[in-house]
RNA sequence: GGGUUUGUGGUCUAGUCUGGUUAUGACACCUCCUUGACAUGGAGGAGGCCGGCAGUUCAAAUCUGCCCAAACCCA
């Protein structure tokens, strides 16, 4: 029986210990019905560093459910999985072992990168055992791994089949440091000190006569007209000029657009370029004249695409200056920059330099900002079929719905297909080989995957294209979210079967998976990216629903960041509170808005588990015994029975629609207020008065049945409490969610009963008597028929009578209250006057209706509230319905 | 710069979609109470006019517009 304190540092290694020696949520090998999973696909954490308190969180919310779905009678297939074949891996591997992996033999470089993650790995399964999380230990998952990469390259196969895939030179964000293509989503800003340029070139012709505007004495620049005259452009990237390709004036700008059709040339490179006109230059900036170099930034591949323009690369894959800077060859940009601003300078043509902040795309992995560099890269379409994945976005439940329209407004920004080559040395590889003579793709059996193209040979002698025999392996490997964008095909055991020629599944009853849970910052790409993949994988979308938390935030509401210091460290947390009031503070949140850190969440979590810890040692010594249902029991059991049945039922609503702070507090209230405070305060006095068999039934059962709602979110304390008290061979996370017992109640009786007792709590409080003072005389009048004994005991009332008619009371009317739902709609703009009637006294009350302003209004338009006063013995207290009379003996 | 979401007493939060007038609860605060689980408890009290402005309406925390702030996404 639960004795003494309740010790959470003692029962919760514990139970999680049992947890998994039992496999206690192991998903069963036999289950095939559909009907009877619940699958949940969690996005595998990115093994880079050790978990935060985001995951910590994340991860709580998705437990809630597994248990609360267990609890329906579901067979809960919920894996784990390690996300380790990403760059990010790659660069946890560098930093923890401080080398690079430039330095190493590719193989080499990967068994660090095996090692390394494999400690941190250790380290993720640690801390989610550590906090409980009912996991399926048997299955979980590295995204590295053999299995994992067949799937990969089967997906990329399929869709290549699919004529879905395509290789394409094309201008990709490329990181200098990494000295790899990376995606857009990558990137982050970052500021930074600069200057600011302003460099003249040499207009060569004119394509046009200069017009009036052209001259302007507040222009603090001179516009060029004639040849020779100078052309003033601003530029933070001198380093980019060897790479300009052209100028470009707005079409609209009346100073400069003699210029347009005319060359201009190059300060110190001395090479001519065209001047075009497009309306994405900025004729606000500076003299309204740009350059154009390939690339300096997202306009200039714009601009190269749209006006066909040459392709001057100047800087190299490792950002260093190419033969086509000249003198400047082998500089990094940043000595570049210098230099070629020093002679330009020197050459007379450097008009002005000042220190500006300005915000840079940086590479999110290592702040160092990024080039565009036209290269041979895969793409998955995308574009193509917008409004076919937006409906497959649709298809799925939302929660909460208004999480959608990040989807929607994703889809519809979408501007480039989806770019998943990398140039790593660690990842999983692209399966293909290319003919050294014709290029021609060479795509791997899908019987043989995984392979990898720089060790295993090709499938065919010779190229099936012109027959030539020598091949050069794909060298670049596939971008993390190509591979995790596949867990659910990853759980659902996807395989190609070589005999039947087609896609199989190990587990097909849980696919598509009823739930993606994960944050709002990564709806863009991780979701989206599963979405379209397993769609046309599958032909179906691959999940029914979606759950979107929010974002953890630091005590003052700010975002958590290493750079603030601000960053909540779980273990820290963990050694200080029990896992149940993390798992409390987390419940705390509506699903999708942010949720700050909150100390003061954990010690109300604390406070929750120690009394229902504490209850249950009373329910125990108040009631020893499990015991039958008594052929009858007393109104006030039934009367809580049948509270705690809405209760239940109110429970299961909001979990399922994942309202898990309402489901909490909803619970927690009617536990604490109603079981503690007003029931169990009851019984004790019973249990004096005899041996009670419907009170014991009734404190049991109400027990029982609260342990199994608060096993969601409490899951240990009520484990242990469950197992103790009653079966010690069944979690109670293995037992169904209770059912309504529907026991018949005066439920209305109940409540009015309760709200004497409170009324005279009050009483007995504001005469500063202590709550167990003996009063002599308490007469009421109200709807307690059948709660008297319970009012007497817990109130410690010597006589307490039910009137059967009002007492004499004198009533004066404070106010009369107009219902406005009704009211409104039926007198419109005359409500103001009906106000002001009652407000100055002008009304009258003949038989039940309201004489006010020249109408007349029915009984069900307003209400009379009346200020009792008792003109007999003793004092009166007034209690929802009720009337109460106490006279002092 | 664009988009999405959020903004309620000192702090966190319910209510906002489906407008109706004493705005929910918790923590902190104040007062009182040692009653046979819990003083890490119980009973009670004070504290907000709902980010700001304008509008629609008989009526707005709730609808509309603009502005401000924060978070996220995109440029």
């Amino acid at each position: 029986m639960p004795d003494g304190e309740y010790d959470p540092d003692a029962v919760e290694p514990k139970w999680q210990q049992q947890w998994v020696d039992d496999e206690t949520y192991a998903y069963p090998t036999e289950s095939t019905d559909p009907n009877t999973t619940f699958s949940i696909d969690t996005p595998p954490p990115t093994v880079s560093g050790n978990l935060h308190w985001g995951h910590v969180y994340g991860t709580i919310l998705q437990d809630i459910v597994a248990r609360f779905e267990r609890m329906q009678g579901n067979d809960v297939f919920y894996p784990f999985g390690y996300d380790d074949n990403g760059i990010a891996s790659e660069r946890l591997t560098e930093s923890e072992l401080d080398i690079r992996h430039q330095d190493f033999e590719r193989y080499e470089f990967q068994q660090k990168c095996r090692e390394v993650c494999a400690e941190y790995e250790a380290g993720f399964t640690e801390k989610m055992q550590a906090m409980g999380i009912s996991i399926d230990w048997n299955n979980t998952y590295q995204t590295i791994s053999p299995e994992v990469q067949r799937v990969s390259q089967l997906s990329f196969i399929d869709l290549y089949e699919q004529d879905r895939e395509y290789r394409q030179k094309a201008p990709a964000i490329w990181c200098p440091e990494c000295e790899t293509a990376i995606s857009q989503v990558e990137t982050e800003d970052l500021e930074e000190d600069s200057y600011f340029n302003d460099i003249a070139f040499e207009l060569v012709e004119s394509g046009g006569e200069p017009t009036d505007e052209a001259v302007d004495d507040d222009y603090e620049y001179e516009t060029a007209t004639e040849p020779g005259d100078d052309i003033i452009i601003s530029t933070t990237r001198p380093e980019l000029i060897p790479a300009c390709v052209s100028m470009f004036v707005h079409p609209e700008d009346d100073r400069n657009a003699h210029l347009v059709g005319g060359t201009a040339k190059v300060p110190v490179f001395g090479h001519e370029v065209p001047i075009y006109e497009d309306d994405r230059v900025d004729m606000e900036k500076g003299t309204g004249v740009v350059m154009c170099c390939t690339f300096g930034d997202q306009t200039d591949i714009e601009w190269y695409q749209a006006h066909d323009l040459d392709l001057r690369v100047a800087i190299d894959e490792s950002g260093t200056m190419t033969d086509l800077a000249g003198d400047y060859e082998g500089l990094s940009t940043h000595e570049a920059r210098e230099a070629i601003v020093e002679d330009i300078d020197a050459a007379g043509q450097l008009r002005d330099r000042r220190a500006i902040e300005h915000v840079v795309q940086v590479h999110e992995r290592d702040d160092v900002p990024v080039e565009y560099r036209v290269t041979e890269q895969w793409y998955v379409d995308v574009l193509d079929k917008r409004d076919e994945y937006l409906e497959a976005g649709k298809e799925m439940e939302w929660f909460p719905e208004k999480m959608f329209t990040r989807y929607q407004h994703w889809i519809d920004g979408l501007e480039w297909d989806w770019c998943i080559s990398r140039q790593r040395s660690s990842g999983i590889p692209f399966p293909v080989w290319y003919c050294t003579d014709c290029d021609h793709e060479i795509i791997a059996e899908k019987a043989d995957l995984p392979v990898d193209p720089l060790s295993d040979d090709p499938p065919v002698e010779a190229c099936p294209e012109c027959g030539h025999d020598e091949f050069a392996p794909e060298q670049d490997v596939f971008d993390t979210w190509a591979t995790s964008s596949l867990t659910p095909l990853i759980n659902v055991g996807w395989d190609w079967d070589e005999e039947a020629e087609e896609f199989t599944m190990d587990r097909p009853e849980i696919y598509p998976m009823d739930l993606r849970p994960q944050g709002h910052d990564i709806i863009s790409f991780w979701l989206f990216h599963t979405i379209i993949k397993c769609y046309e994988h599958t032909g179906e979308v691959p999940f029914d629903s979606t759950m979107i938390n929010g974002m953890v935030l630091d005590e003052n509401r700010e975002k958590m960041s290493k750079s603030k210091g601000n960053v909540v460290d779980p273990d820290a947390v963990l050694d200080e509170y029990p896992v149940d009031a993390a798992r409390f503070w987390a419940a705390g949140s509506a699903i999708g808005d942010d949720l700050p850190y909150q100390e003061k969440g954990l010690r109300a979590g604390e406070k929750l588990i120690r009394k229902l810890w504490n209850a249950s040692k009373l329910v125990e010594s108040l009631a020893p015994e499990v015991v039958d249902r008594p052929d009858e029991l007393a109104g006030i059991d039934r009367w809580l029975l049948a509270e705690l049945d809405a209760t239940i039922e109110q429970t299961a609503d909001y979990l399922t629609n994942r309202e898990f702070s309402k489901a909490r507090d909803d619970l927690r209230t009617f536990f604490w207020g109603t079981f503690c405070d007003d029931y169990l305060e009851i019984a004790k006095q019973r249990r004096d008065e005899g041996d009670d068999q419907s009170a014991a039934y009734t404190l049991r059962t109400a027990h029982e049945r609260f342990l199994k709602l608060f096993a969601p979110q409490l899951a240990h304390v009520t484990e242990e409490l469950y197992r103790d008290m009653y079966d010690s061979e069944t979690s109670v996370h293995h037992t169904d969610w209770p059912e309504p017992l529907g026991i018949e109640a005066d439920r209305e009786g109940g409540t009015a009963a309760m709200a004497v007792v409170s009324a005279l709590r009050k009483y007995k409080s504001d005469r500063q008597l202590p709550l167990n003072a003996e009063l002599s005389d308490v007469d009421v009048y109200g709807p307690i028929e059948g709660f008297e004994d319970d009012i007497r005991g817990v109130m410690h009332v010597d006589e307490l009578t039910v009137l059967d008619s009002e007492p004499e009371i004198e009533s004066v009317i404070t106010e009369i209250k107009l219902d406005y739902a009704k009211v409104g709609p039926e007198y419109g703009s005359q409500v103001p006057d009906l106000e002001a009637g009652i407000e100055s006294g002008e009304y009258e009350l003949v038989d039940d209706e309201l004489h006010v302003a020249g109408e007349e209004l029915g009984a069900d338009l307003f209400e009379v509230h009346r200020e009792r006063q008792y003109v007999g013995e003793g004092e009166m207290l007034e209690a929802d319905d009720a009337i109460i009379i106490i006279s002092e003996a």
